[in-house]
DNA sequence: GTTTTGCGGTGATTTAGATCATCATTATAT
DNA sequence: ATATAATGATGATCTAAATCACCGCAAAAC
């Protein structure tokens, strides 16, 4: 049930036999919801396959993704321990397998185990690093920087490659970095025609890592 | 030294004093500066009076306010746990005293001590969900919601009142909310001329709390 | 098998707010 | 005490990107 690897190396025998008792296997398919915005926040989610989208759509349809998390990622951390509801909702981009942790269950183990609460606390620095920076590229980069944040983004921390196939749809694409889906479609063929990705629908290859860089650098 | 109040009370007498030996009390008088983005993060940062900014001037001089710390508020904790440099700087807005925690001391208490950690697991998660409304505020508002929502936030979180001075500048307003300083001083302008808020020079009242909150929730 | 909905894509138009230029006033430094 | 720099303030101009209005196509729904 626990996985062998991670932070749940800290975990004794015991511990783990413990936890298992408050936590879930669920698979979920693409567009599955797996929390909503203003739910009790009873549960943690730990990915173990697939990709989710963490987002906030508090306005009308508009709607802006805070992140993406795969496997080996804790979601809802900061709503479960930092309020009593979910200040975001979540949704499967794609078909997900995830352990829905509940949160007293966990606190529990946090309480008793040393390494693996600064482990956890090491997680949630990263991700307040991660989300602050993503807030000064929101107000400092405009498109060109933007996007080809999102490309590195894709290339470096979710797909690992030079050339990929993204399971999000223009308009998703569009909701992670704060824009709409007609600015990201010209942006991105203004890249394609400028020989800096090759772009076939849903397939990306990055043609030069060094402009990619240069634009997400410059803004 | 180590205050007797807060997440504090957490530890014990013997915790208190081991933790004194990692930390050093400093004065900040305004503009100083107590750490600076890409220094190794060595330190945690309690605030015990006045009043300090987070910020991250990557590009140019061009600044974004991540958020502002008073008393009581930890800084860098992300920086200190999640990276090994400091990934924002830090300075006095006003006259600060504050503590200076090494990381590693600190370290071995949040290893020792399960109340304290899951206290502090707390706090990170409640900055993780006020980096992320900004993160969705910055994207789905214009100008005078953000306005709406500085002011709401000074009245709110910072000086509790109706009525306040702020020790800030235009320009480090403007840097919170992620605008210019005569975009800022054109919309307190207007503000003002609408009857929402009385403003002279630094000293702002608010006339309709109510329509502060609309034009927040508005955007 | 046909209708409907969602997605990718493009052009024309609009607009919020940045930028630029300038100035008076108040701090700060010498 | 005078020079220098930072701040608050306003008007004119510019521009990046949102918005609006479409279209073709593929996939789902009926």
């Amino acid at each position: 049930m626990i996985p062998d690897d991670g932070i749940f190396n800290y975990l004794t025998r015991d511990e783990k036999t413990r936890l298992s008792s408050g936590v879930t296997l669920m698979t979920f398919e693409r567009q599955d919801i797996l929390f909503k915005q203003n739910m009790p926040s009873d549960h943690v989610v730990y990915v173990i396959s697939g990709l989710i989208k963490v987002f906030s759509g508090s306005r009308g349809d508009r709607v802006v993704c805070i992140r993406l998390a795969g496997p080996g990622n804790f979601v809802a951390l900061s709503s479960a321990y930092g309020s009593n509801v979910y200040r975001n909702s979540a949704a499967a981009i794609e078909k997900t397998v995830a352990l829905m942790i509940r949160k007293e269950t966990l606190g529990e183990v946090i309480k008793n185990n040393g390494m693996f609460s600064l482990t956890l606390i090491s997680l949630m620095g990263k991700e307040i690093l991660d989300v602050s920076n993503k807030l000064v590229t929101f107000s400092m980069k405009q498109l060109p920087g933007r996007v080809a944040d999102l490309i590195r983004y894709f290339s470096e921390e979710v797909f690992k490659s030079n050339e990929f196939t993204v399971s999000l749809t223009r308009q998703e694409m569009a909701e992670l970095i704060g824009t709409t889906k007609e600015s990201l479609i010209r942006t991105l063929n203004e890249f394609k025609n400028d020989k800096i990705i090759d772009l076939d629908g849903k397939n990306i290859k990055i043609l030069s890592k060094d402009l990619i860089k240069v634009l997400s650098e410059i803004g």
